[in-house]
DNA sequence: TGGCCGTACTG
DNA sequence: CAGTACG
DNA sequence: GCCA
């Protein structure tokens, strides 16, 4: 035991410092020294899993004895160093703060691998590895930690990336040859793809052969792409042809799925029901699909909690609502990916009329330009190119889903209304005071119009920020993705590519080291400060746990220390709150966006309801829907009522809308809920009725006498960098601002700690709040920071 | 070098 | 209390 | 990460 731990420990330490090495330059904070200094007790209980996942002692000492002597033992040819990019600065890579790590001398060094190494062809020309069949070269000690290990090989460039094949009863590709198309594996995401499938024991086919299994072809192309591509005039019966997006939930559900299903066909395809054999159901014997094992662990309802019904299809429900094509969780928000001009309205039901429509102050009623280009189905085009040379696929998005974030796939309303974000409007800024301190530094202050959407000239740019931004949060820094979401932020409001270091430090919140990342993303289309994490297991499994509701990076990170690997594992044998398991067991259903339409539906029976209960009360939707968003994360509703002024008068009427949305089968679970008299909040789950399968939604429910309507709005409208930057600026005002409303004169000690409650100023309209501050008013939908 | 929003629920 | 959540 |  107690030498598992060590070994353990040992692991981490040099996980955290290898990585780190591979950081740009230097530090990363202190906090993830949890990482490396305490391991939890170890419980008996705790999993080890005898046959999945990591014995320690097999894999944590070698690795660390093989990186203490740097030279790779088996590693075949020294190859050439790579030479370190002129764009990154590569300063001391020597880390300080890992005390005690073994490795955190020695690893100082690691090349940043630019990744172009075909490996396959290297080897001349044969056409299948077996993976099941380790070459010499491959370093299987290590096997479950692949960053690990090929980042303790030091400078030497990887010549093959190594396979670490997952415990045999895992590999669920055993005998399974795939083809992919288009057939390398240079752009990172898909070579992170292809080794993953080679790990769980694909063998890859590199060049056409009628002896493969699978066809798996890139997302764009369509059937006529690869038959077009192949030479053939159609693929041989005994071939299943699916999208990139199979392999990946075959892996995450550990199964091989019925490969018919639409998600995975190619546009043009129609399976010729033949494959349902090779194809088979959904559910094989060998690997029971989460589902079932979802399915064991019931309800066990608590007091005070709501008997809850584990759902039939949740894992699975990757068709309806937006394709998730990975099941990982991605790092950037997507709402606010569209707007539409009419959301104002329709943010509304009961009385309440306007709020966002009548707008003397600021920038006027703002009419979205209906816009013109429609430029989604550029990707389309580079297809050719792909397959024609198949030799600089840098283009291919690189995480998962991007595009579909907005279901409908509605094309127009392509957000971005006015691209006014450079137009003169927006420098208007009635100057009320003069602040001493440089407002220009609040993005608050300036409208964010232009989105991350394919429209944006720094698109690509921003969406390779976002997943470092992501990134840090995994590695538990706090602070670095706030600087990078900032500077995200500021990417988002220029409307043409800023494409040098030195043309990007001039903007605001960004230094010289994302300016420098800015130039690389732009000339190599791509960092490689990220490839090196694409194909890290643990990176991975961490993106899993984040995604689960009510598990934050602690919670992820001591999973992972634990051993566990998988959703199923967590089900079986962590300890989980209730919220946590209900969390996994909807893990698909709240990763899937809300479509605008089925947020009105849902809210209008909310609206109905209350307005049974209290024909006073007034329902508003705010949430990304408030700002335009054609899809949601989840549903945000305000609930208000003229003449109150005080929570209290709310609650219990939020305790009679509860109960009879719960009995009318809206609201299916809760999830937190206020405990005192005067709270405001609801968060639970409902589901639209009548919809088949039922998709379990996230919503809340926010409280708000009339008289903090409007801070009320201001705070649940968001977005939240929005909320953050105009909070901070009230705060500079020597003010506070909360969902309450804005107070004054308040007294703050060292680090703007607050002293006192401070003097009200304004709770119940929201422009005026705005005025109070003299930030210009800004409608909801362009409050997208 | 230290700050980076303010609040509320859970266990 | 730390952790997670909400915008 | 960025900034004062």
């Amino acid at each position: 035991m107690a030498r598992e731990d060590m070994d353990k420990a040992a692991y981490f330490k040099a996980l955290s410092s290898l990585d780190e090495d591979s950081d740009d330059e230097s530090t990363i904070s202190s906090s993830r020294d949890k990482l490396t200094t305490s391991l939890p007790p170890h419980h008996k209980s705790s999993p080890h899993k005898h046959n999945e996942t990591v014995d320690p002692k097999q894999n944590a000492t070698p690795q660390l004895e093989r990186s203490l002597s740097a030279p790779t033992p088996n590693s075949p040819s020294p190859v050439h160093l790579i030479k370190e990019t002129p764009l990154v600065s590569i300063k001391n890579r020597l880390q300080q703060g890992r005390t005690g790590t073994p490795l955190s001398n020695e690893v100082s060094f690691v090349a940043e691998t630019p990744t172009s190494p075909k490996p396959i062809q290297s080897g001349g020309a044969r056409p299948l590895r077996k993976t099941s069949a380790p070459t010499p070269t491959t370093l299987n000690r290590g096997a479950q930690f692949p960053s690990f290990s090929s980042a303790a090989l030091g400078k030497r460039k990887r010549k093959e990336p190594s396979i670490k094949l997952v415990p045999e009863q895992h590999r669920i590709f055993k005998d399974l040859v795939f083809f992919y198309v288009p057939p390398d594996d240079i752009a990172p995401v898909r070579r992170a793809r292809i080794v993953k499938a080679r790990e769980y024991g694909a063998t890859w086919a590199t060049e056409w052969t009628e002896t493969a299994t699978h066809i798996i072809a890139d997302k764009h192309l369509s059937y006529a792409d690869i038959t077009s591509f192949l030479k053939i005039s159609s693929i041989p019966d005994h071939i299943i042809l699916v999208n990139e997006l199979y392999p990946l939930d075959c892996i995450q559900f550990k199964a091989i799925l019925n490969p018919n299903q639409k998600q995975y066909l190619l546009k043009g395809y129609e399976p010729t029901t033949k494959d349902s054999a090779a194809g088979t159901p959904a559910q094989p014997p060998s690997s029971p699909a989460p589902q079932q094992s979802l399915e064991l662990k019931t309800a066990r309802p608590k007091p005070g909690r709501w008997s809850y019904v584990p759902p039939k299809a949740t894992p699975d429900r990757s068709q309806n609502g937006g394709d998730r094509q990975s099941a990982l969780p991605e790092a950037g928000e997507m709402d606010d990916v569209t707007r539409s001009p009419e959301h104002a309205e329709a943010a509304v039901y009961g009385t309440i009329g306007d709020e966002d429509t009548t707008e003397p102050l600021g920038a006027g009623p703002v009419v979205e330009s209906p816009q013109s280009v429609e430029e989604v189905s550029r990707a389309d085009d580079d297809l050719d190119e792909i397959i024609k040379g198949a030799l600089k696929v840098q283009h291919l998005p690189l995480d998962d889903d991007e595009d579909d974030a907005s279901p409908t796939g509605s094309p127009h309303h392509g957000g971005d209304s006015s691209d006014d974000n450079g137009s003169p409007k927006t420098k208007r800024k009635h100057i009320t005071r003069k602040p001493n301190f440089n407002q220009e530094g609040f993005s608050c202050m300036k409208g964010g119009t232009i989105d991350a959407s394919s429209l944006n000239p720094n698109a690509r740019t921003i969406s390779i920020l976002q997943e470092m931004a992501a990134y840090y949060t995994r590695m538990d820094d706090t602070w670095r993705p706030i600087g990078y979401r900032k500077a995200i932020t500021t990417l988002k409001k220029q409307n043409k590519l800023v494409s040098t270091a030195e043309e990007a430090v001039k903007l605001p919140a960004i230094g010289q080291r994302i300016a420098d990342k800015i130039e690389e993303i732009v000339h190599t289309d791509k960092l490689r400060r990220l490839d090196n994490t694409k194909s890290d297991h643990n990176d991975i499994i961490l993106q899993l746990f984040l995604g689960i509701y009510g598990v934050g990076i602690s919670q992820a990170t001591t999973w992972l220390q634990q051993g566990y690997t998988t959703l199923e594992d967590l089900l079986a044998h962590a300890s989980l709150t209730d919220n946590q398991r209900l969390g996994i067991d909807h893990y698909q259903d709240f990763q899937t966006r809300i479509p605008r339409a089925e947020v009105s539906a849902l809210a209008k029976i909310v609206a109905d309801t209350a307005r049974g209960i209290d024909r006073g009360i007034e329902a508003i939707v705010a949430g990304s829907y408030r700002r335009g968003a054609e899809s949601c994360g989840d549903i945000d509703v305000l609930l208000t009522k003229p003449g109150t002024s005080a929570c209290s008068e709310l609650t219990p009427l939020l305790y009679k809308l509860v109960s009879q949305l719960r009995a009318s089968g809206m609201l299916v679970a809760p999830l937190s809920v206020g405990r005192t008299e005067s709270s405001s909040k609801w968060h639970g789950c409902c589901v639209l009725p009548g919809q088949e399968p039922p998709i379990w939604r996230r919503i809340d429910f926010h409280l708000a006498p009339a008289s903090e309507l409007g801070a009320a709005l201001l705070y649940f409208t968001g977005n939240d960098i929005f909320n953050r930057s105009i909070r901070l600026l009230a705060s500079k005002r020597g003010m506070r601002l909360n969902q309450r409303g804005l107070y004054k004169s308040v007294m703050r000690g060292p680090g703007r700690a607050k002293l006192n409650e401070g003097e009200l100023v304004e709770g119940a309209d929201e422009k005026k709040i705005f005025a109070e501050l003299g930030v210009p008013w800004r409608p909801p939908e362009e409050r997208v920071c």
